[in-house]
DNA sequence: CAAACTTGTAACAAGAAATGTTACGATCGG
DNA sequence: CCGATCGTAACATTTCTTGTTACAAGTTTG
């Protein structure tokens, strides 16, 4: 249960929004969110925080959830910048031995190599929204 | 502690063995490798021991580690492979509401979307082999 | 052959992160 | 005011990673 679903929670509920939304309901209460999600709704509570530090969505005590943009300006990468987006390799726990000199110089090395990776990802998730996920659902669904 | 740090301990210890190997140090010990990380050799041997599942270094009781390719032929992928590549995003911890249109047909779409992420990492690490972690990180020091 | 060395692996501990749950104060809508 | 809902803390559980000790099995060397 370690591998990180957080995007996957947090994409989730804001096509659901967005859905909900373009059916005229344009806020939603964490525990219809978390029916969705087949969840608890402190986990959608605690989700959707996040989006809201990042602006994306919005919600008022004793009311709900709601977006702040419209679908199509939501990228998956908003959303994964939102929720913290941690560097999907990490350098040595402790220093290495710096007499050696792999040990000495290959951090900024690494660094590097990771970084372009982290950059890919991001190329990736840039290039998709939330209306391109929801359509996409939806269509997979007509078919069936 | 909890972020990956395995990559970086097996691209640093083929660094090292490829480095030794140069100089006509062939075989090395656990003990000699993990003074190089600063860690402890049992922590090398799982290390390596995934390495060598996949063909990348031999080993041979009582006696230490070697390359089995030239470090030109392998590629940091190669690494991040021989350590189990674990998907970079999960889907839905637990199943999501197959009532709701987005439960039903959201995973095949974030799928989708993952694998293209895993992929361009893919091609991120594809591009990189020991050798050329090794001659950069040398090369930082020459300039120093 | 015998002694010293090294791998292979199990067992265990500590720490971190994700998920899930309960609880309860704060705030909004009617 | 009252019920609904958010915001958040506290806690349990699970899983992963790193690190440590221990020891059997095999290799090397004298």
């Amino acid at each position: 249960m370690a591998a990180n679903s957080r995007l996957t929670t947090a994409v989730h509920a804001l096509a659901w929004m967005a859905l909900a939304g373009r059916r005229g309901r344009e806020v939603m209460t964490s525990e219809e969110i978390a029916a969705s999600l087949a969840t608890n709704p402190v986990i959608v509570r605690r989700s959707l925080g996040e989006l809201r530090a990042a602006g994306l969505v919005a919600s008022r005590r004793g009311a709900g959830w709601s977006l702040t943009r419209e679908p199509e300006a939501i990228s998956v990468l908003d959303v994964h910048e939102a929720l913290g987006a941690e560097p999907l390799f990490a350098l040595h726990p402790s220093t290495p031995n710096l007499e050696c000199p792999v040990g000495q110089g290959i951090r900024p090395v690494l660094t590097e190599v990771y970084a372009a990776a982290d950059a890919a990802v991001r190329r990736e998730l840039a290039d998709r929204t939330i209306a391109d996920v929801l359509a996409r659902t939806l269509a997979s669904q007509e078919t069936t």
